[in-house]
DNA sequence: CGGCCCTTTGACGGACGTCAAATAGCGTGG
DNA sequence: CCACGCTATTTGACGTCCGTCAAAGGGCCG
């Protein structure tokens, strides 16, 4: 795999439509001259605000963090979690998207990038602007999967299948071993993220520990019964 | 505004951004030898089957759709109603998106293109690839407050705000008189829109009728009271 | 040690779902 | 034009899932 000299996370996500494009072209752009700064976020402070109209992109290179909108009276819905290599919204690679804020749940460190120079370089490389757009069809398909959910399921389905996610999502990324997971979640964002109260999350995953199907302790999870937690979450 | 011979629907959405290409550059991309055929299908029939790989971009000429995704027992969500001028997802102009059904509500005419053809315009026209990024921004955005809706709204504040997007939406397309719009939902469609049951939204539209809200009749909606009405819908 | 937030648990309430029956619309065919 | 059958809508009674409120630990950090 290649690996960017600037931001090792880099290479995750995004950095491998451009490894596609070296192999294709024996080329290979150089990110370096784009980062701007790095950073280091503690926990729960907001990374961008939702009202900032930044001109800069931002990758987290390490931690996690929540993609939340909310309505004028503060509910709030958590749209997605992001972990290493994660754009923070790839939506707004080319202009930024206003009203979305993001907020460190565990430290975080970033790396920022002028988004003029992403740009340029977008559509310089076809092959990458072809795997962006990649990338949004499942960003925009999560958001539509999140909407049936939060429609149509039974907050037992929503957490069972917000955990499958997570664990997928952790497994792709080398984060996970055997079963267990890093899980700095508190249960009122698995509330924002599901459109239950912090009440009844609590109590779903109480039953959900009683019936051996997970463990959770220190701050990770551990999933005990893989094939009853799919079924309950009617997943694939 | 600019006219495409063989639809003039088409000129209502994704040509705009044709019509900036011609205004920038004294030149216009030809579309009508994309034209591969026109279709009339009768009210309630599948425009595109969730299982379908199709090589062709369907665009609405008239009537209205409904576009939804469910899960594997039948649980449905409706993710947009399309009228005339919509592409039948946006998002998969560059490849298609399986999973996702299109139903016509109205008898519907549409029309069908050949996707390599307009991959091939679209690189050729980076203007129009950019406003392109701007409609998958704006379906991206709506498919997030969706969730935002359903997560964290009451049924009152959902199906006053179904109602004024799709009167925000008819008066773009010019499709609305006074405070008078079509409105051929079935109460069964909205309920799949707002993540309700079909009886609830019976309710909740008989309290909105009693109280002056709106009155519905002969498929067509009468805003009465909009300020009311945008106050219960929280809406900006 | 003290304060704060998180989690857990229980009692209770309400919003919305389910079921059922009656009515109204609407297209079809005689 | 009416008869018929289907589907949509309305309404009421009732049930349940999930929210609200409250109180009692537990964990973490200053």
């Amino acid at each position: 795999m290649l690996t960017c000299a600037a931001c090792p996370a880099f290479d995750l996500n995004l950095c491998s439509a451009v490894s596609k494009v070296r192999e294709a072209k024996g080329q290979r752009p150089d990110w370096s001259p784009l980062l701007v700064s790095a950073h280091t976020i503690p926990a729960r402070r907001m990374i961008s605000h939702p009202k900032e109209w930044s001109e800069f992109v931002t990758i987290i290179c390490s931690g996690w963090a929540a993609s939340s909108i909310a309505t004028e009276d503060g509910r709030r819905q958590i749209l997605s979690f992001l972990m290493p290599g994660d754009l923070v919204s790839a939506a707004c690679l080319l202009e930024p998207v206003p009203g979305r804020s993001v907020e460190a749940i565990t430290p975080v460190t970033c790396r920022r990038y002028r988004r003029d120079d992403f740009r340029a370089i977008m559509f310089k490389y076809p092959v990458v602007l072809e795997r962006l757009a990649e990338t949004w069809n499942e960003e925009r398909a999560q958001a539509e999967q999140l909407a049936l959910a939060i429609g149509r399921r039974s907050a037992h389905e929503r957490v069972a299948r917000l955990i499958l996610g997570l664990a997928e999502k952790s497994e792709k990324r080398g984060l996970r071993r055997e079963s267990t997971m890093e899980f700095p979640l508190r249960q009122r964002q698995i509330a924002d993220a599901t459109g239950l109260t912090a009440v009844h999350v609590s109590k779903v995953i109480g039953v959900f520990q009683r019936d051996q199907l997970i463990k959770i302790s220190n701050r990770s999870l551990t999933i005990v019964n893989e094939t009853e937690l799919r079924r309950i979450a009617e997943w694939h």
